[in-house]
DNA sequence: TCGAAACTGTGATTTAATTAACAATATTTC
DNA sequence: GAAATATTGTTAATTAAATCACAGTTTCGA
């Protein structure tokens, strides 16, 4: 039973990304021949309840069949509507060092609607070699670049003295979303989608948490 | 004016993660020679709200002085008093691929109250060979070296097929944080304090916003 | 010396997210 | 085919987090 809304709401973001998170393990029952899962199936495999995992479902207006659980490939396929663009986005990966080449090898293995297809650096070692599977260019031709490749996504990896700077210069080169790894909080305006992802932050949390269990 | 509660009630997550966010600014203010700073200006360096800043310094019993913001050295020490061990924390990293190495160069460059003093593999061109600065044991001597050496942090870069099983074993050897970069949710006791990240589904989130702009 | 201005600290309020509760529905069992 | 069981979808209640609103200080300027 599919049912999916002509006009979607824009979704929660703790939403979108347990929807992504559902997906691989969505993908990986598939794998493993299993052709439906209960909500309660899903929720032990992530952290958190039957209720949220309905509620999450409910959202982007898939219906189970009663009884039998969601049939997995076609709430894949649901999930994938919502999360993917039909004809995919292009990626750019900024600062091709050992963090982003990690990502990029990573991240170029997957089977996806994301491609990435450019890497930028200014270390001229590395500029017009292909690492980790894609070619890297030189900086100053960001705007050129994204421009007749149609990049509207960025992977922000420099290093944390020239993010501002060159976070400034993707949204002038008219990118739409930004990942930001460095440790610097960046200013972008309110079109562009930020996101923000501090390693060293979240080891500290863990570090506090060891220090101070709760209750 | 310092003034520290002797039992600290538990800190929400997202207040400790700000917490170590700003102490990043602070550090970099104290390297200015900035010896002051208001609540607005410390909310201006990261995406939030001067209230917000007030109400986290508040939770941590710092006041400042009035009218005159605050004092960042003496906020710098009152963070790392909440945040940091004493006598700092060990912490291995498992799995010294390319995501393992990229984080444990970054990590050691840094001064901080965490140290990463093993890593653990099961390639054996990596074992018991110094990489990114820290020694690499093989993965079976994990009780034996987290015992010795007292580490209680593990950072999980596994590939995902090992994930659960190799959470396992931290476990066992007496682990008490995890912090998961696997794309695979683990399941640890309670006592054990567990954070995951995952960067595609951030990646995925950002592109989904990127689709769906908010209003 | 007396406002006015600039900030802080915090109770009250609002908003957002999660959880509980349960009616509706399909399936199994006897 | 009726009762028992399992599971969903959704409204209502709860909890947690963020924001508002403002009194209380300190400083400044006239
Ligand atoms: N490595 C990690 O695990 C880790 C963890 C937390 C945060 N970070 C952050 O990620 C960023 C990258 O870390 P890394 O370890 O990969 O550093 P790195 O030094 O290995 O890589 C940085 C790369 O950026 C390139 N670069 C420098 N200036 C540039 C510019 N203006 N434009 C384009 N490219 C430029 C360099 O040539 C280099 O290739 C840093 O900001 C760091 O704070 C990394
Ligand atoms: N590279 C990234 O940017 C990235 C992004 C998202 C998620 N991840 C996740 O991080 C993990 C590591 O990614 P990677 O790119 O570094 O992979 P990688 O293959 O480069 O590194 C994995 C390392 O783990 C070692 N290993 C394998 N089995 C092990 C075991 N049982 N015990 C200890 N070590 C073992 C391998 O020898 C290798 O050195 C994966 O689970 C991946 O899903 C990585």
């Amino acid at each position: 039973m599919h049912q999916s809304n002509d006009y979607f709401m824009t979704l929660p973001e703790r939403t979108v990304e347990r929807l992504s998170e559902y997906r691989r393990s969505l993908l990986q029952c598939l794998e493993e021949g299993k052709t439906h899962i209960f909500s309660h199936e899903l929720a032990n495999l992530h952290h958190n309840t039957a209720v949220q995992v309905r509620r999450d479902i409910m959202f982007i207006g898939y219906t189970s069949m009663q009884r039998k659980g969601y049939d997995v490939r076609e709430l894949v396929d649901v999930i994938g509507e919502i999360l993917d663009s039909e004809m995919g986005l292009n990626v750019a990966v900024i600062g091709i060092g050992n963090l982003g080449r990690a990502f990029t090898t990573y991240f170029v293995g997957k089977r996806s609607k994301l491609n990435i297809i450019a890497t930028f650096d200014v270390d001229t070692t590395k500029i017009d070699r292909v690492i980790s599977g894609v070619k890297c260019y030189p900086l100053n031709r960001l705007k050129e670049v994204v421009e007749t490749h149609q990049i509207s996504i960025a992977i922000l990896t420099v290093p944390a003295d020239s993010a501002s700077e060159v976070a400034a210069q993707l949204v002038e080169a008219g990118i739409k979303g930004l990942m930001n790894f460095t440790t610097i909080p960046l200013n972008v305006p309110n079109e562009v989608f930020l996101d923000e992802y501090d390693m060293i932050t979240s080891v500290e949390k863990v570090a506090y948490f060891v220090k101070s269990p709760r209750e």
